[in-house]
DNA sequence: CTGAAAGCGCTTACAG
DNA sequence: CTGAAAGCGCTTACAG
C-alpha cells in the first residue's frame, strides 16, 4: 500500500557516497567537495528525497516544528495570530502543531507536555491565569518558549506583549474627558495578569476624581448567560454612562443586551472594546476600539523564538508594543441630563427573539 | 540542559521485564500475565513515563497526529471547524498539524507533502480549487483522509460536505417570491465546486421565469480592492435588487459599499450571504444567512476518519449535510417603484474615512 | 506468555 | 574531506 519514500540510503548509493556525507550535505554540518557534494544533489533531486523529519527528531531530540497554544482558535485575534505564525513558520520549513488550553490552567498543562514530548523546536504560548507548571515544564524540557500577549513573571521567558496600561490610561482618560463618570469594565478573568494591568490602569486614571469605576467579571464562555448577566446590571439601576469591555465577544454580548433593552448606544451608554473585531465598522453606531497589531506580535515573536533557537541562553527578550485606541461612533459625550444615575433599563423588547438562558 | 525523559527501558528495568512486554501493555498488543502487567503499569506511574511518539512514528511509519489542512484560518467558519477538530481530536490522544493552502493549489500540494513527511495518521482536506495532485499524493502515501465542506470528484475519497444546491435553491426562490427580479451572486472563485453547484442552482431556480442572474467573481482578498469593484457595479447602473455573498467577507464588504454609496439595506438593495459570520446579529440590518452546521461537519469527519483508519479499505463514506436558510431584515420585498431598474447609485459619501485603493 | 534482537531513517563523534 | 558504526526510543516478528 504505502510504497516506501527513498532514504537517505537510497540518495548515498545513487550518488556513490556514504549516508553521512549525505548528511553533511544536508546539514552543511561539514565541508563537502564540489562534485561529490554535486552528485549528492542530483540524487536528492532524482529520486525527490525529502527527509524523514521522525527520524531526524529521534536523533537530535528536536523536530521542525513549533507548537502554538492559545486558548481557543474561535476567538478573531487569536486566529489570526495562529495565521500569522503559520505563514511565517511555514516559509522557514516548520510545522505547527496548535494544541488550545480554553483558558484552563490544567489542560494547558497538559496539552504542553504532550508537545514537549515531540520534542518541538519552539513554543509559541498565550498563557492561562496561572500558567506556572506549564512553563516550569517547558523550562525543565529546556524547549524555546515566547510568550505573547498576556505577560508572566518577567526574566525568565522571552515575551511580547502590548502595553496594556497605556492603552486603558487612554481609553479612560478619554472617556472621563467627555464627561463619563461611572464606568464598567467587563472582563472575562479578573485574574488574568492582562486584565489586572488593565484595571490598574482604569483605577489610576480615576484617582483624584470623582469617578466611579466598576469591575464586572463573567466567567461564562456562554451568550446568552453573559446576556442574562447584562441585563441584570442594566436592570438594577445605576446604570454605567460608559462600558469597556475586555474582548469582542463581550461587546458583541453587550450590543445585543443594548438591543434587547432599547438602551441607545451612544446616546444613554458609551461602548469600547479591547480587542479589534472585524465587524467593528459594520455596526451602528461604529464600535470604538483599542488595536492591537497582530501581525507585528507574530513578527516580533517568532523573531524571539528564532534567535532563542540558535542561542538558548543569550539574555531574556522582551517587547511591549502599542495598542492604537481608536475613537469612532460607540463613544460620545454625556450630557448632564443623561447621565443614567439611578436610571434602569427594563424594557424588555417582546419581540426580539432572543432565548434569555437563566432569566 | 534537557533532562532525560524515562524511555521504555526504564519502565522495563524498574518492572523487571523487557522492554517489548511494556511496549505490549501498552498497546495491547498481547496478553501480559496479571502481575506482570500490573508491575508495569506501576512503574509507568512510578516515573511518569509517556512515549516517545517520534520513535514510535518511525517505527510504525504511523504518528498520533492528524493533518488539518483550511485556506486560511482566519475566515470564522474555518476558524471554528479547526477549533472543533482540535477538540475531538485531542481527547482521543491525537495532535493537531494546521496547515494552510491560501486556497493555492501549488501550496496546498506542498505542505500536505510535508505533512505526510511526518507520517500523520490521518488528514482532514478543505480542498483548494483544484486538489488533483495533492489528492493524489494522499492517496498513494495512503494516509486516510476526509475531504470537508468542498466537495471533490466522488468514488475515491470519504467526505462531507454541505447541500449547497438545495441551500442556493431556498434563498433563490426565497428572493424570487418576494418579488426579485435581478439577482446577483457574488463569489471568491467561479470554479470552486462549492460554487460551481450554488450557481447551477440559481440558475436552475431562475429557468423559467423572468429572473435575470448574474455572477461577479472577485479573487482579491484585500476589502479595498473588493469594495472598489462594487462600488463600480452599483455606479454602472441597472443594480440587482438582490445579491447574495458566498461568504461572509463580501458580506461584510457589501455592507460598507452600501454605506458609502447610501444605500439603503434592504430598501434599495436586499442582501443574504452564505458562511454565517458572527456579526450577522449585530449590524442593521440583521444579515440573512445560510447556516452551516459547522459543529456536525467536525464530528462526521471525524468520525469518518477514524473509521477509515481502523479500517484502509472500507467502501467510500459520504455525507452531504443540510444548511439552514435564516431570513432576517436585510432581506424584503421589492415593490414595484424601487426595482432599481436603470439606477444607479453613485453618491460617495463624502465623509467616510474609506480608503478606496484602486479608485 | 516472554525475551532477545533487528530495524524504522536519520545524525554524529570517531578514525583515517 | 570521507566512511563505518553506534545509537535516538520504540515495535514486532521470531523463538522458546
Amino acid at each position: 500500500m504505502k510504497p516506501n519514500r527513498p532514504t537517505i540510503l537510497d540518495v548515498a548509493a545513487r550518488a556513490g557516497v556514504s549516508a553521512g556525507t549525505v548528511s553533511h550535505v544536508l546539514n552543511g554540518s561539514a565541508k563537502v567537495s564540489g562534485k561529490r557534494r554535486q552528485r549528492v544533489l542530483d540524487a536528492i533531486d532524482a529520486l525527490s528525497y525529502t527527509r524523514n523529519p521522525l527520524a531526524q527528531g529521534l536523533r537530535q531530540l528536536r523536530t521542525p516544528v513549533v507548537g502554538v497554544c492559545v486558548p481557543h482558535t474561535s476567538v478573531a485575534y487569536f486566529a489570526k495570530l495562529v495565521d500569522a505564525f503559520e505563514d511565517v513558520a511555514s516559509s522557514r520549513g516548520f510545522e505547527i502543531m496548535q494544541i488550545l488550553s480554553h483558558d484552563n490552567p490544567r489542560i494547558e498543562h497538559k496539552r504542553i507536555a504532550s508537545l514537549l514530548s515531540y520534542h518541538v523546536g519552539g513554543i509559541i504560548l498565550v498563557p492561562s491565569v496561572d500558567p506556572t507548571s506549564t512553563l516550569d515544564a517547558i523550562a525543565r524540557s529546556g524547549t524555546p518558549v515566547v510568550v505573547v500577549d498576556r505577560p508572566v513573571a518577567q526574566g525568565r521567558f522571552d515575551q511580547v506583549t502590548f502595553d496594556n496600561r497605556n492603552a486603558m490610561m487612554q481609553a479612560a482618560r478619554g472617556l472621563i474627558r467627555l464627561g463619563h463618570r461611572r464606568i464598567m469594565f467587563v472582563v472575562r478573568q479578573r485574574a488574568l495578569a492582562t486584565t489586572r494591568e488593565r484595571i490598574t490602569a482604569l483605577r489610576a486614571a480615576a484617582r483624584g476624581t470623582e469617578v466611579t469605576t466598576r469591575v464586572l467579571e463573567c466567567a461564562s464562555y456562554d451568550a446568552d448567560a453573559i446576556r442574562a448577566r447584562l441585563v441584570e446590571i442594566f436592570r438594577g439601576g445605576n446604570v454605567p454612562t460608559a462600558i469597556i469591555a475586555s474582548n469582542s465577544m463581550f461587546a458583541a454580548c453587550l450590543l445585543r443586551t443594548f438591543e434587547m433593552l432599547r438602551i441607545r448606544c451612544p446616546q444613554d451608554v458609551s461602548l469600547l472594546a479591547f480587542d479589534q473585531p472585524d465587524w467593528a465598522e459594520l455596526v451602528t453606531p461604529k464600535l470604538s476600539v483599542v488595536r492591537q497589531p497582530t501581525m507585528e506580535v507574530a513578527r516580533k515573536a517568532w523573531e524571539f523564538l528564532i534567535s532563542r533557537m540558535d542561542n538558548e541562553t543569550g539574555p531574556v527578550q522582551t517587547a511591549e508594543l502599542h495598542a492604537d485606541l481608536v475613537l469612532a461612533a460607540s463613544v460620545s459625550r454625556v450630557r448632564p441630563a443623561e447621565d443614567n444615575r439611578g436610571k434602569r433599563f427594563d424594557t424588555l423588547a417582546g419581540s426580539s427573539p432572543l432565548r434569555l438562558g437563566g432569566l
